[in-house]
DNA sequence: TACCGTTTTTGTACGCGTAAGGAAACTAGC
DNA sequence: GCTAGTTTCCTTACGCGTACAAAAACGGTA
């Protein structure tokens, strides 16, 4: 189509598409049809090549699936104003990032990495650290708080999401009110009292309130 | 071999093999040999039989891991003695979980349940939600309190294992530390100051801190 | 031109989870 | 004994991710 732009000036046959064509492939096939109908042989079809070469851009469907996310996060974390108060621009770093990764239905089998962040969010990670820093932490203490922070988002994130797609295909809610109903008061006292009303409570949003629960902890453990 | 110990009391073909066996010969395989080798097919092949069989005794794969996630914690959480002080109970109860599942290398594969607790180790809950109560939450903030505990360390393992697959087979921590080392210092500066001492201080052990420091501010809410 | 080293693409093949439907093994009623 | 009903098991087949090896497409040299 293009006329040679330039005499090459790599060796070897040259690529037929590129890394970035693949990542962007895939975004389309996931926004049109869901993750999964995401799958190795479709996205080379959709390219026009065959599943192996694939594999010359991209290691495995695990790491194309970490690409598609940190493009996804690059395009969503988008920088915003956050509050001047060190305390406050931390949450609102925090509940940037849980906002847009839980708006982002197939991140579960990506949100295990400890290292999302390193590419394209890094933005929120340094608000994060710098607000810590500024509540009075060392910089040692607000690397873990940020750690911990982010074990919080991502666990609420995994288990809520998991728990939505367990539910959506079979009758676990009835099974777990099952357990609970049938539980021994004499021996689990709380658990029995709380009863019927745990499937509501447990179903309830409480990722801000422990946020800043955890931030409060934080905060106070650096200081005393 | 053994002769028809009592007349059958069900109706239709006698199952050749029970659940709770296909669960066994999966943990003994597991243990044996790695979650990996863990396949419907091998698992048929073990248990003397063909792999759709299997699938009259449990769901589907998915199902089979929980089981055997919940066969694990309910051999391993055996009740131990907590400590009497309501806070050092919480932290207790949750650190023995935490402990437990951590042990459990094939686990990130299922630690994505909301409802594993419900199983085998509520006890754990039990005293986790009481433990709250005791320390003056209110039941439904003793839930909550829970859930956020929850969430703190399903996330923190899950995390933290990835991050170990990961780095197991593939130069992943290189990347990262090619990401660290061309930070701008003008627009991150924390990380940037950071840097290479990022890698040591993400590798360190923090989940007890952290374990305390949501507790801490668990408490703090619920009183304030 | 012919060849070489390099990089990308392709073809083939394996084991995987599991959907679908038929076969097999039992009980209950006749 | 015979059938009908019920439960469990097996056969076949599909699409999946991807290992492996051969083929193809280039730039550089002779």
């Amino acid at each position: 189509m293009s006329p040679p732009p330039a005499p090459r000036k790599t060796v070897g046959r040259p690529p037929r598409f590129s890394r970035q064509e693949v990542v962007d492939t895939a975004r389309r096939l996931v926004d049109a049809e869901g993750v999964d109908r995401l799958t190795m042989r479709r996205l080379a079809a959709e390219i026009g090549s065959t599943p192996m070469a694939l594999y010359h851009h991209v290691r495995n469907k695990e790491e194309l699936l970490v690409l598609l996310l940190d493009d996804y996060a690059g395009r969503t974390l988008r920088r915003r104003e956050l509050p001047a108060d060190p305390r406050e621009r931390v949450l609102a770093a925090a509940e940037a990032i849980h906002r847009a990764l839980a708006d982002c239905p197939w991140i579960v089998e990506v949100l295990t990495a400890d290292d999302l962040m390193a590419t394209s969010a890094l933005w929120y990670v340094e608000q994060i650290v710098d607000g810590l820093i500024a509540c009075g932490l060392t910089p040692e203490q607000a690397v873990h708080g940020y750690r911990s922070l982010w074990y919080y988002t991502a666990g609420e994130i995994v288990v809520r999401a998991t728990a939505a797609r367990r539910r959506a295909d079979s009758d676990r809610a009835t099974y777990r009110e099952q357990v609970f109903a049938g539980l021994d008061p004499a021996e689990l006292p709380r658990l029995a009292r709380l009863g019927a009303r745990w499937a509501d409570l447990t179903a309830e949003d409480t990722y801000p309130a422990g946020l800043r629960a955890l931030l409060t902890g934080l905060l106070a453990r650096g200081a005393g």
